[in-house]
Parts: structure tokens; sequence; C-alpha cells
DNA sequence: GTTCTATACCTAATTATTTAGTTTACATTT
DNA sequence: AAATGTAAACTAAATAATTAGGTATAGAAC
């Protein structure tokens, strides 16, 4: 898969949160400074090239929405983090979290319940 | 703190995992195809501009050594992550870990211990 | 139907990043 | 002390990324 510059990433942050729009609208949900619309435009463009979003038209204009999920894009930026960081380790990135986050014994009691509905959920 | 780029925080990683070196040690740790010595001597040197790295001189020639920590430039790097892809929530990326690498229940009890652990030798 | 407006598209300028050639300085060998 | 080798510093070329100006077009307003 291929990988999104700074720039893109802070927009495509944008549709996958609006699950899609026009360049108009994602230029509104841009936090300030708000860039130029063209520099959004342009980008979106890279985003199309790049196969991350697709559009439907309304006329002449154009709404924008995600082709490629966020969980599957987070996959290729996480894992890098996992490796390069923690040993490739994901109890040790845990760890890390629990001490960074200070997370009590009781809210990694919850985490645990948390994790082992959704591994439960996932074995058939 | 300063952001590195891709290629100087491949280099800091290097440095990180040697503990320090010189210029000629760091390139030959560098993985296939080895980057031109110039190349590895430019980024230390950006290294140095950010602070990333300092050195000791051994008559002309220097042994660079790491100035931060490995482990508090990851918070840099993980923490974005978290916020954006995992809605800032530790338990969704644990949950997105178990999912993705399969990690069986025995194996999440044992990363629960070991958090359990490091959260407890960290109280005090 | 002419003017105005909004949007996409084309283009390009600027800045950042990556890579490596050239020069310089010094030490070692002869 | 001249030749050679090695490493750092300087310089710059090539590429990638970012930003936005200008143009064209279609639809709306008059």
């Amino acid at each position: 898969m291929v990988k999104l510059t700074k720039s893109e990433e802070e927009i495509m942050l944008i549709v996958w949160k609006m699950g899609g729009g026009f360049v108009k609208e994602i230029l509104e949900s841009c936090p300030d400074p708000k860039p130029h619309y063209n520099t959004v435009s342009t980008l979106i463009k890279f985003l199309q090239d790049k196969g991350f979003v697709g559009y439907e038209a309304f006329g002449k204009t154009y709404r924008y929405f995600p082709l490629i999920s966020k969980e599957s894009y987070s996959r290729e930026t996480v894992n890098p983090v996992l490796k390069n960081y923690f040993n490739g380790s994901v109890s040790q990135l845990v760890s890390f979290f629990v001490k960074e986050k200070n997370i009590s014994l009781a809210e990694l009691e919850t985490l645990v319940a948390e994790c082992r509905n959704a591994s439960k959920s996932n074995k058939k």
C-alpha cells in the first residue's frame, strides 16, 4: 500500500472522519489556519491518484469519499512504529502506554475484558 | 520536540541500537543497499543540529552518541498515531493488535500480567 | 443572453528532503 | 617533506512535497 505524505494524511483523516464530502466541506473541517481551497483540492487529487478516495458526480461538482478504510491504513502506520520502537512486541507497547497514561489496575482490567471480548467475537 | 525526517530517523534508530559509534560504524550497520558515506555524515550533521546526537572527539574523528532517548522520542511518534487512528484510546489500540496479531487469550493474560508488574513497580 | 460565482483543473513557484561530489585538514607512511 | 589515506565540512544537484495563482467551464442570477 502507498504511503501518504503528512498533508495528504491530514486531509485523509478528515475525509475518514466525515465519511466523505465536497472539497468545500473538507476545507471547512480543516483546523485553523485553514489552507487555500486549491491546496485542499490538489491534495484530494493526489489522494485520488493514490487510490485513497473516489468520487460521485453531482452535476459538475464532486463528492469525495474514502476507498481505503482508516483501519487498513492504520495497519501501515502502526506496524513500523511497533517494529522500530517496541521491538515488534505488543506487550512492550501496552506496557509503555500503561506507564505513559498512568492507567490504573482497574482500567487495565476493563481494557483486558474488552480485548477478550473482541478476541472471542473474532474467533469464528 | 523536533520531528525527524524519514532518513534521519533511519540513522537515529541505528545510533540508538548501537548506543553510539563512528560514522563508518554507523554506515556499516545500515542495511543494504548502503548509502554513501557522505550521506550518512550529512544526516548525522542534521541529527546534531536537531540535538539528537552529541559527540566526543578522538583526535580528528568523532564518536557520536544519542542525546535523546529512544523512549522519549517514541512518545512523539506513537501519540499522534494513538490520537489519529484509535481515538486516543489505548484499549482500542490493544484490541486492534489482539485482532491483528491473533494474540491468544493466554498471551493476553501474560501481557496483562507484565503490564500489571510494570504498573506496580511504577507506583511509588 | 450577459454577468457573476463556484468549482475543478492546470501550472508553477517555493520549500524541504535526500543524496553525493568536491574540498580541506590532518595524520601516517615512505 | 612529499605522497597517500581518511574523515569531516562544504557545496550543490536532484527529487519530493507543499502551497497557491491562473484559467476554463458550467450553472445561477439578473
